[in-house]
DNA sequence: GGACATGGTTGCTAGTCGAAATTAAGCCTT
DNA sequence: AAGGCTTAATTTCGACTAGCAACCATGTCC
């Protein structure tokens, strides 16, 4: 194998670091994934926070996945809410409480390691790092959960001077800024 | 909290990144923690592969570690030996057939992903992920587990012409050209 | 209306973790 | 050399988590 030692020693960094943050994470008796689901959930617009879809995002099962919440939600981090339209799905959402501890999250402390580490411009860390990802998406062809407006079913401005300016063609619903910027469960990229 | 948004995002794909490198691990029934004890055995200098030393590098507990060991041990990765000094202690190294899966190692792909990412050259990359780490580890206090002859007791050369050059004055120990660059448990960084 | 698909929960089993108790060995002081 | 303290590793125990598969309720399609 021709593999530079420079690349390999930097995903030993890259693993190494998320090791150490996530050793952080004894904190508030949450572990790894229910960070995760909670982190989704902060970042998932209102159409993507079932179980169904942070299991994809997980990469795992809707059981297990039934279980994290339904931990999360006896701690009181996430509510549930039935869905109105599909009275078997329900919606989950961050509770005050769920919000509040987000800001402990131990990849915000990684976040400022990295800006200590670059001197406040993690540009061209970030620029790489996106670009390996990608790399990895494309040969795991995992579901991206892009943000919204990169999506292939974003229709940008179609409804100006309102507060939803934006559309999906997929679900057919209208979208604000915030929801444009959001994780979408249903995001497929805009083909290049 | 003054964080950049991008510090901020580069610690997401961090995270990203290496959970994508996780959902691998499924492969030969390793845990991740089976693979990151494959990993230490495979990097650690012959007085760091016991389980007390593990456990440090790890964040875990000797009890826990005892019990990955003792899975691996069973699988037929790693073996054990008793230390010829000290009859509590035991040492463990990678079979052929550890050696053998390490090359499967998940780890590997990620950095192919940043080999093609960074075309070849991740020195920029390399760079800020290390001095990261460096921020992380002083900030948790961890110990380093860097490189031997990164160490303030690694005197280099002291024994010309022989197959042990260098010596370790914490151990008193003669150390090899590999020695100097495997991970040891007692490493700590020469001062700045 | 009936077959089938979908969203979610629950019973079961297996595996893991951490804390504490346990065993064995080394070290040190007298 | 005897007792007390420390250290290395293992084991036991209890709590939790994961995945699978069976299950229920609801929605969809012919």
């Amino acid at each position: 194998m021709s593999l530079s030692p420079k690349a390999l020693e930097a995903a030993h960094l890259i693993d190494r670091l998320d090791r150490l943050a996530r050793a952080g994470e004894q904190e508030g008796r949450l572990n790894p994934v229910q960070w995760e689901a909670l982190r989704y959930l902060a970042r998932a617009n209102r159409f993507s926070r079932k179980p169904a879809a942070l299991a994809d995002y997980l990469v795992s099962t809707r059981g297990t996945v039934s279980r994290t919440l339904a931990s999360l939600e006896g701690k009181g981090y996430v509510a549930r809410k039935p869905d109105a339209r599909d009275r078997r799905s329900v919606d989950f959402a961050l509770t005050r409480k769920g919000s509040k501890t987000l800001t402990r999250d131990p990849l915000l402390v990684l976040a400022r390691n990295i800006e200590q580490a670059t001197g406040g411009d993690a540009t061209g860390l970030l620029d790489e790092l996106r670009q390996t990802l990608r790399n990895a998406i494309a040969r795991n062809q995992g579901r991206a959960f892009g943000a919204c407006h990169t999506c292939r079913h974003f229709r940008a401005h179609v409804r100006r001077l309102t507060r939803t300016p934006h559309h999906c063609s997929l679900l057919d619903e209208p979208l604000s800024e915030a929801d444009s910027r959001a994780i979408c469960a249903e995001q497929e990229p805009t083909p290049a």
